[in-house]
DNA sequence: TATTGCCGTCCCGCTATTTGGAACGCAAGT
DNA sequence: ACTTGCGTTCCAAATAGCGGGACGGCAATA
């Protein structure tokens, strides 16, 4: 506990921190947080019961605080900064490599999301603004993100796919997928898998722009290009958390 | 931004939250937070402010807010706390099971830590108190621990132990250790690797006894029922993961 | 059974903490 | 040069937070 010679300016966080702090080290009774803190009884409660209300505190079978879900939500969110920071200049880099748009999908329930975009200054290109959501069933990046899930869940997706299960068996094996006008009428795409540190596939990287360009075998183009930033970007990740 | 229809009971810290909620989508200035959050400018800058002090939130290259390490820091203490939830039972079944006490440990800098512990009623037993600092020099949780370790430290770790790198080859293969009178005399003891939802080796269970009982092939008797035992925490560990 | 001690929870008068309008300095744009 | 918007600081007013004291419940002991 080191609060006592560090006020951050707000006395009641200064508290409130103290509590979490002293929850750190496992669960606690309201005694053992007075015990812990120093705070005075009535206090400890009131700061404990609030953190309990936001979440940030829960209790266990035995009525003890202990730290709550709120924690690893908010700590997720850290996550994803972390990844964007690592990725986008990967990202510009494919971009200008490829001179094709270039962007990063995450899944969110059964839409995809765009959550990093990098696009030429000029020229014939497809805009997939920062934030737009898509489906899960048509699309290299889908494709991507559906390959290394469950079979149950990747059972559910393809009923209503506009690929086959021998499509995601092949962007297991080869670590890329395409699509050509599969999402929107001529578009062609490239993507791969961005593994998070644990190996998990967490996010897919593509190139996308028109099939004039791309051709109707995409892959042959870029997947090279394409794999290999998202590799960066998995190693990155690694290395990162190694680090921490 | 629902907390315009709670308060906790603590008016700073609903701002507070109000703060990480925000931080939550993605990284904000000063301006930013004020227009989600609502509150005055010099407001929100004293609690983002505070909030840097204590490292909840911290600033990326461009100066905005994000949310910060301490987030990631207390949201490992809630995995050990589930850990030990869903781990006491199975330690339980364990211990009725072979007879004998038994122990989960962690590693801790260069000491493992009991942070489970459940024995026989009565006899002889091994007894080793939640809490207690062994060293990763001898006994088979240490071999466990330190197996999947990157070769650096398992080098350098071998320079005082009483096992050697090819026992940590054998303990890698058939993932189970045994010790006999190596920490302590008259106990042995058998081991193995409970893995965390990344897949990583985040903890050892294990049995020990006297050596009168477990012979002088301790692996002989209990592997089998120390390494179900770990694999069930490994797969609940798994599971309640991907259920959240 | 009665007593004691400890726990968690609640109340409310007091004051210390929080608040935000105003001001300042800086940077960028016109 | 002037304007606008940003981040930061100041300080008087208001109120939110504080904690001593009280209460009820529970467990242990005589």
């Amino acid at each position: 506990m080191d609060n006592s010679s560090s006020s951050s300016g707000v006395g009641v966080l200064d508290k409130t921190m103290s509590v979490l702090d002293a929850l750190e080290s496992g669960p606690a009774s309201l005694a053992q947080l007075v015990q812990i803190t120093g705070l005075a009884r009535p206090t400890a409660h009131r700061l404990a019961v609030a953190l309990e209300r936001h979440r940030m505190v829960t209790r266990d079978s035995r009525g003890r605080f202990v730290l709550g879900p709120r924690l690893g939500e908010l700590s997720i969110a850290t996550g994803e900064d972390r990844l964007l920071a690592l990725a986008t200049p990967i990202l510009v880099q494919l971009r200008d490599l490829t001179g094709e748009s270039a962007q990063i999908y995450r899944r969110q329930g059964d839409v995809r999301v765009c959550v990093a975009a990098a696009e030429p200054a000029s020229g014939l290109r497809d805009t997939v603004p920062v934030g737009s959501e898509l489906p899960m069933n048509a699309g290299s990046a889908a494709q991507v993100l559906l390959a290394w899930e469950d079979s149950e869940r990747i059972r559910r997706s393809l009923r209503s796919a506009h690929f086959t299960a021998q499509s995601l068996v092949q962007v297991r094996r080869r670590r890329w997928a395409q699509s050509v006008g599969e999402r929107e009428q001529g578009v062609a795409s490239v993507s791969a898998p961005i593994a998070g540190p644990g190996g998990r596939v967490i996010a897919a990287i593509s190139v996308s722009g028109p099939i004039e360009r791309l051709t109707r075998s995409p892959g042959r183009l870029h997947a090279q290009a394409v794999i290999s930033a998202a590799e960066k970007i998995t190693e990155a990740l690694h290395n990162h958390e190694a680090g921490g």
